[in-house]
DNA sequence: CTGTTAGCGCCTTCAA
DNA sequence: TTGAAGGCGCTAACAG
C-alpha cells in the first residue's frame, strides 16, 4: 500500500505539503495540489484511517450497539439514529454485542474506536457500561436505566405501557389475564409488568402468581409459554405477552390447538414491530416511539460531544393500538 | 485518557513491559504482570485500539456494507456472516451506503479501516467498488458481478428464479404475466427478467412490452406501479414481482380496488422475506438461500486473508415456494 | 506557499 | 526479565 510519504515522493513535494493537497487545505496552490492529486491517483494511494484517526483522537464516528445484528430489532430506531447521524456529517457503525465480554461491541466500548455509543442489547453488562462510559465518550443506554455521570437514559415510559395493555383487556370484560414475561433481568419487562399490575390493582381485580409465565422475548418462548398454559387446566380470559415476538409466537400455538383469536380469547403484545400489522388477526399492541429514541439518542450525544449540559434521563411516551387480537368478552349466559 | 505511559510510570517498569504484561506475553514475571494490571486497574486504563491497529497494520473486523441500516435487508444472511465471523475471532460491523461518495460504507471500503468487506448496497457504484479492492484487502459483492483480481462475486441464481417464478404462473394456466421490475440499474433485476423471458419463451407464449412495469424494489414502489396497472384499460392473468417487497405493496393496492388475490389475480414475489409468509394471502416466492450466501461471503474473505486461492464467482440456487397467493386459473366457459 | 519536525499510542526488535 | 529506541502513517505547529 502505498503511503503518503509515497505521494510526496513522486509529486517531489514534501509530506506536510501532500497532506495538505490531499485534505484540500488552502495552504497549497493550485499547481501542487493537482500534481499531488496526480501521483495519489496513480499510485492509488488510500489514506490510512487510523493513522489519521489516531493523530487527531477523534474518530467522527458513533457506534449503533445491538445485541444480535440479525435480530429482528427496530428498523424505525435505526432510521432515528441513522438520519441524525449523517444529517450531523457523522459516520454510524452497528456492532454486535454477541459474545458478550469478548463481543465486537465491548471492544468498541472499550478501545476508544469510535466518538459515542449508544446501547440497545441486554447481554452488555452494566459494569462494562459504566467502565466504558467515561468523560468525552457519551454513552446513551435505551435499554435500562444506570446512574453514572457519562451514562446517558432514554426510556420509553413501560410501566405506563403495560398499564394501558391491561387496561384495554380489562375493559374489554377480561379478568383473568395472564402475563407472558421477558427474561428476569430484564429492566424493560420488569417495568411493563409493574404496569400490569398497577392496572390490575386500579381495577380491584387481585394479582394470581399462576398467572404470571416466564418467557423470554423470542418467538419460540412464546410459542412456547402459551403451549404450557394450554396444557395446564385453567385458561386465562386475555395473555398480554410482554414483547409482540412472543404474542407471534403465542398466536401460532394458539392456531394450532384451534384457539381462536379473539373469539375464545384476547392477546395483546407490546412493541408494535412491523410484523404484527400483517399478521392474522392483527395484533393489537403498545407502540413506542421508536424513531424519536433512535433520533434522541443520536441528539444527546451530539449535544454532549459540543459540551454542551443535558439530562440524564428522557422518558417517551407509549401508546395503544388497537387492532383485532382483542374482542369484548362474551359473559357467560345468566341463568334466569 | 490513561495511556500505557501511565500504566507504565504508576507501575514502576518500562513501557514495554507495561505492553507486554497487558498482552499476556510470557516475558514478564507473574508479579510485574500483577503490578501492571493493578495499575492499569487502578487508571481505568484502555487501550487506544486505532494505536496498535495501525501498529499492526490489521484490524480482525470485517465490514457488512448495506445500501441502508435500517432497510429491510436480509437477517439470515446478516445471520450467516455473523456467525463465520465470529467463529473466526474477528470482527464484525455494519455500515451503511446512505450517502453514496461520502457515506461510511465508502470510507471503510477506501481508508483501509477493515480486513475485508461485504457489499450488498445497489448505491455503492462499481467504480469505488472496483478502485477499492486491492491486494490483501478482499472484497465480496453480493449484488453484482464484477471482474476484478481482488472482487470476489457471489451470487444467487436469479435467472434460474425468476423462470421458475414465471413457469409456476404458466403452470396454472396464466398468459398474460406482468413483470413488475426493480430499478434499471440493479443486476438482480436484469437477470430475473432474463428469467421471466426464457420461461415465456419456452412455453411459446411472446413477451409483450406493455406487461413490463418498471418498479424500484420498494413497498411503495409495489403499491404505485399496480395502482398503474389497474388503471389501465388492460389486466394480466398474474403478476410476476421482482422482490417481495413490491409484492406486498401490491397486495395492497389490489386489496383496496377489491381484487382478490389469488381468486382474481394470482401474484408471486421473489426473496421469500419474513413478511411473505404473514401477508394474506400467503405470497408464493423464490427463496434465495440467505444464509449461505452469508456464510460463503465471510468463508471466502478468510480464505483470501490466509492467502489461498479461491474462484472468483459462486452461484447458489434458487427454489420457488408454493403458498397461496398462486391458483390455477378458470378458463372462460367455453361456448358450445 | 512549502518544508522540517515533533509527536498521536502502541508494539517490538535489540541490547543489557 | 526488563529498558531504550524506532517507527506504523498521518497531522499540525512552526519556521522559512
Amino acid at each position: 500500500m502505498a503511503t503518503i510519504k509515497d505521494v510526496a515522493k513522486l509529486a517531489g513535494v514534501a509530506i506536510s505539503t501532500a497532506s495538505y493537497a490531499l485534505n484540500n487545505s488552502n495552504k497549497v496552490s493550485q499547481a501542487t495540489k493537482e500534481k499531488v492529486e496526480a501521483a495519489a491517483k496513480s499510485l492509488n494511494y488510500k489514506k490510512n484511517g487510523f493513522a489519521s484517526d489516531l493523530k487527531r483522537t477523534k474518530t467522527n464516528t458513533i457506534a449503533l450497539i445491538l445485541s444480535d445484528l440479525s435480530g429482528p430489532f427496530y428498523s424505525e430506531l435505526i432510521q432515528g439514529v441513522q438520519d441524525v447521524t449523517t444529517a450531523n456529517g457523522f459516520d454510524l457503525i452497528a456492532c454486535s454485542s454477541i459474545g458478550g465480554a469478548n463481543s465486537t461491541a465491548t471492544k468498541f466500548l472499550q478501545e476508544k474506536r469510535v466518538d459515542g455509543a449508544i446501547i440497545l442489547a441486554h447481554n452488555i453488562s452494566d459494569e462494562v457500561t459504566l467502565q466504558s462510559a467515561r468523560k468525552g465518550f457519551p454513552l446513551v443506554v435505551l435499554d435500562r436505566k444506570l446512574d453514572s455521570d457519562f451514562v446517558y437514559n432514554i426510556e420509553v415510559d413501560n410501566t405506563h405501557g403495560g398499564y394501558l395493555a391491561t387496561e384495554h383487556l380489562i375493559q374489554n370484560g377480561h379478568r383473568e389475564i395472564a402475563y407472558v414475561s421477558g427474561p428476569y433481568n430484564s429492566h424493560d419487562n420488569n417495568l411493563r409488568f409493574q404496569g400490569y399490575m398497577n392496572a390490575l390493582n386500579d381495577h380491584g381485580i387481585a394479582y394470581q402468581p399462576k398467572w404470571k409465565i416466564i418467557g423470554d422475548f423470542t418467538r419460540e418462548g412464546g410459542y412456547r409459554t402459551t403451549k404450557m398454559l394450554i396444557a395446564q387446566r385453567k385458561f386465562p380470559h386475555a395473555i398480554f405477552y410482554s414483547n409482540d415476538e412472543m404474542a407471534i409466537g403465542g398466536l401460532e400455538a394458539l392456531r394450532e390447538n384451534n384457539i381462536s383469536v379473539p373469539d375464545d380469547i384476547s392477546i395483546i403484545g407490546f412493541d408494535d414491530i412491523q410484523l404484527a400489522e400483517y399478521v392474522s388477526p392483527p395484533l393489537s399492541t403498545i407502540k413506542q416511539p421508536k424513531y424519536e429514541a433512535g433520533s434522541l439518542a443520536v441528539h444527546v450525544i451530539f449535544q454532549l460531544l459540543a459540551g454542551e449540559k443535558v439530562d440524564h434521563h428522557y422518558t417517551l411516551s407509549t401508546e395503544l393500538v388497537k387492532r383485532q387480537s382483542v374482542k369484548q368478552r362474551k359473559l357467560p349466559e345468566p341463568i334466569t
